[in-house]
DNA sequence: ATGTTCTATGTAACCGGTTACACAATGCAG
DNA sequence: CTGCATTGTGTAACCGGTTACATAGAACAT
């Protein structure tokens, strides 16, 4: 490994001139620089973040804890974290966290202890001891909290958007499918469209699924239309299961949108290439990312300022699991 | 930050006895060893990661590069290796290259800058010179080389399965898929369709794609059956395209697996969701994942060692895109 | 009783950077 | 020409750990 003593040597200088050239501070020779320079150049050097990192008390690393980025919404927030973190000279440091504690605890200590700048989480569980006694520059993702600055969407209005929809095209008979209660998005989803049941005149029942996994999508399908079989418009927990409620729907002979109108959450990638294409509550998954990512970056430059959250919009996406025509 | 120093003052001992009781090794008195231990709570101490990596020249973070963990492969194959390293105590560092050398670089060196142990790489530029010159550990995945261990899943044998099933199963108009020509892995698919298609007694055409992008994939459908209206069977060039073939088929009336039969690659999550559920070859990707972290942490273990690679079988997949009974 | 080995602990060098401080040379004002 | 500010560079301390080496008492062998 070529070091700060080697260019020096190289070039003939000490190693402070070396540093301050590369950090570009501090006075330094016209033809000083040069040689430096030259010398980089020539012995390919790249400075040790590590021990960069130990003197400043600070790297260039960010930790993202994100609970599964199997599960096909994450992997758009990743990419939206990385892009804009990358962009301003980070790195990311990666962990999956099940939504289970002693891992979430495990990930984020080694991330302290990796000198990470700041953290992005999607946690449930900031109210923890962990969180509290961590002086980082925190931002949450897809989750909220009065403590810390977060980006997330609405959920309650996207359940309310999800209601208002399937109502005003028609639906008599909803089933609203409601998420895992300990993620909190799902809850301020279904709550939002419960506002909306609540005060329409319409049947509804709702279905408690108690996981989002993909192996268990098809079950929470069957079990519904096993409980519901006379449903005519179901509010889905997310894009997976929506999907799965198509597959089932379609197996029974259903016709979609005719007989049974369903809306999914999340506009995963996917949604748009299920036939028929779902329609869809839309998180801007990627810009929350990107947004999130420039949260922190701002902070950890800034770590005084008052925080700020950023709540981002949801949008219906129409596609063909709904009617084209409201029935007014 | 409480450092090593508080802790041996609070227990009153040196640095270097908690040193010792924190690595186990050298000789600790066992009272000595009971007060560091209690001072280590009390203070809540764990150690500096950065300030032990320095001096060891070696951290506990693997760097993982992938081309896009926003595509339905990798994410799984992410998943697998974080899982292994995790249970071996190593963290990931992320990048995402966009099969961009450029990126590839960046991360390659600040990887190398930040100390990682090891890097586990889906990249089709091993011969760079960048990839020579790296005195790291080093294991690919879902590619390959004659100069590195490599966990990749059997192209070849999968492209020919793919072909071999359309044919038993009695298409006449075969279209084959071929993925981007820069991407190693679609391309021995291809060749493996290509020997069986080659020397069995059917029509077959090929249409080439220059990209996996989700958004691309509707438009590759569209154009396939633009150009080849009349086959009756189709090898996907991924799950993605596969599922947007469906997509186009079902939206132009057509019957699957009746009057067409399509067959996709890689078996992600949601081909057992879609509807009909897609036929697949499928990849172990978790599986490979979890493979690949293997491997690199026994090199890590033991970098003199003669390198082995691990080839993954792949499997037919059957569902509902194509016909129950074979013809024969 | 003496020498050797084992046990227990501390001191200080080291990892590869950054930067406070010291010092010298130069430029410029009076 | 002298004095002070500016410029250029080196020395050494520091970041928080690990470990080579030194030291000393205890245990054991002869």
């Amino acid at each position: 490994m070529v070091t700060i003593k080697d260019v020096a040597k190289h070039a003939g200088v000490s190693v402070a001139t070396v540093s301050r050239v590369l950090n570009n501070n501090g006075y330094v020779g016209t033809e000083t620089r040069k040689n430096v320079m030259a010398a980089i150049e020539e012995l390919n050097y790249s400075p040790n973040e590590v021990a960069r990192s130990l003197y400043k008390r600070g790297s260039r690393l960010i930790g993202l804890l994100l609970p599964d980025i199997t599960n096909p919404f994450f992997p758009q927030l990743a990419r939206g974290v990385e892009d804009e973190a990358g962009r301003q000279g980070f790195r990311l440091l990666l962990g999956n966290s099940d939504e289970d504690i002693e891992k979430e605890m495990d990930y984020i200590q080694t991330f302290v202890q990796n000198n990470v700048v700041g953290m992005i989480t999607a946690t449930n569980h900031v109210d923890y001891d962990m969180y509290q006694s961590l002086d980082l520059p925190l931002v949450l993702l897809d989750r909220t909290s009065s403590s810390y600055p977060a980006v997330y969407a609405d959920g309650r209005e996207g359940g309310r958007l999800a209601a208002e929809t399937l109502i005003k095209k028609g639906a008599q008979r909803v089933t609203l499918v409601k998420g895992p209660a300990h993620v909190k998005p799902a809850v301020d989803r279904y709550r939002g469209a419960m506002e909306v049941l609540g005060e329409a005149d319409v049947d509804f029942s709702v279905m408690s699924t108690t996981s989002y996994a993909f192996e268990e999508a098809l079950n929470w399908a069957e079990e519904l239309f096993q409980k519901f079989p006379e449903t005519d418009g179901i509010i889905a927990s997310n894009d997976i299961v929506a999907i799965a409620i198509v597959h089932e729907a379609l197996k029974r002979g259903k016709n979609i949108p005719g007989d049974l109108q369903i809306i999914g959450y999340d506009d995963i990638p996917q949604s748009r290439l299920s036939y028929p294409p779902l329609t869809t509550i839309r998180q801007p998954a990627y810009e929350m990312g990107r947004k999130a990512a420039e949260l922190l970056i701002q902070r950890i430059g800034h770590p005084q300022q008052e925080h700020r959250s950023i709540q981002m919009p949801v949008e219906l996406i129409q596609r063909h699991t709904t009617r084209k025509d409201d029935q007014e």
